[in-house]
DNA sequence: ACCTGAACACCGTTCAAGT
DNA sequence: ACCTGAACACCGTTCAAGT
């Protein structure tokens, strides 16, 4: 054994191992990712510096997957429908991966190139360079919070209760996944419809028939 | 040693010192817990079945702390907004617990009525029954990722890169906190006009005026 | 350069033993 | 009833040893 003639192991395959490894519903361990690879944990260690950077890897493999790609002239508020979207659909495919997500900074590239085609698009919407984080936030807090809502277990709630409301609205409710679905519809429809209201206060030129001449 | 004459924990005591290591910032765990209680990890087993029932614990104790109450005769908007308020302050003030509760069902039954509240008062409104739940999880989203904002890291984004868009922003912008305050107002703002607008196209009397009664 | 295997410092949980 | 201490099956990570 020893080194091997050909690697056996190589960044990509760790990365698309733990991925589906995290898609398949197993809690995600460098150990078990490694008895999934047929390698001994310590070999991962070669080509990655720890647990933490794998799944920042797989955060980047993600976005690369689900690229943002906007073409000139597209109205703003069609291309924060877009963002929103594409993030929730990049979610909507991992839902498992999220909850590894949460509280850990960003640092791959191919991410924040993402946050930077949204901060472009809304500066050039006419929104002020004072508020473009705001509003970057807002759109982020919802993609994330949709997001979490998908990879919740199907039963957020635990009422034994049938005769409260809540418990009388749950029995004739359809599963979780399709009211996340309307609660993700509804929520987007309020931002946009929010998001227009606000620029055509502060600058009712610019509002709804700005388009967007470049990105980034 | 062995049994005391007068038992050295409680759920009371074990839950609270939980809370106070969360928010001291230490990863919590329950070995690191009974180191700070002063006691052996195993002691922990005769009053709490585990990690996650304590977790689940601390939940009900932040939903009792932070109990809604609503006043008879209080417009339908303005308990939506007091509640998300609510639940926003909740999170604001234990931060670094909000990571530990992502994917767990809620048992609670302290939580399970903070829930029924809203459901009822979403219904007197005139919300109906169909899109309760929807309008519950749309608020219940919001609430999440703004207070997931709260515990996420002071830098958020690490860009090196001072001449992007996303870099020149960061640098002239303020702390996370504010940021993330003012993305919640704006948000929440979003959210409301959003709602009383859908509640005037359904049902146009019920709307602005319309007062709760009772509640639960 | 890239793998193995032993080792370390941790986890959460169980259970017999003590009072 | 409520604590201790040993034990078990795990973690993530390091490092010397091999080719």
């Amino acid at each position: 054994m020893a080194r091997p003639k050909t690697p056996l192991l190589s960044v990509e395959r760790i990365v698309n191992e733990a991925l589906a490894m995290i898609d398949d519903g197993a809690d995600f361990g460098v150990v078990r990712l490694a008895e999934r690879l047929g390698v001994n944990p310590s070999s991962l260690y070669n080509h990655v510096s720890g647990r933490d950077e794998i799944v920042e890897l797989i955060r980047g493999r993600l976005a690369d997957d689900f690229e943002i790609v906007v073409e000139p002239g597209t109205p703003w508020d069609e291309v924060v429908e877009y963002v929103v979207r594409r993030q929730r659909a990049m979610f909507a495919a991992h839902p498992l991966f999220l909850p590894l997500l949460v509280g850990k900074t960003v640092t791959d590239p191919r991410v924040i190139s993402y946050y930077e085609d949204l901060a472009a698009a809304l500066r050039l919407a006419g929104f002020p360079d004072a508020e473009v984080l705001d509003v970057v936030a807002v759109l982020d807090t919802f993609a994330l919070g949709s997001g979490l809502d998908l990879s919740a277990p199907a039963e957020v709630w635990k009422t034994p209760d049938a005769t409260s409301v809540l418990g009388r609205l749950l029995v004739s409710a359809d599963d979780g996944a399709s009211r996340s679905e309307r609660a993700f519809e509804l929520g987007l429809r309020f931002i946009l419809a929010g998001l227009r209201e606000h620029l055509d206060a502060i600058s009712p030129a610019a509002s709804p028939a700005a388009a967007i001449t470049s990105l980034s």
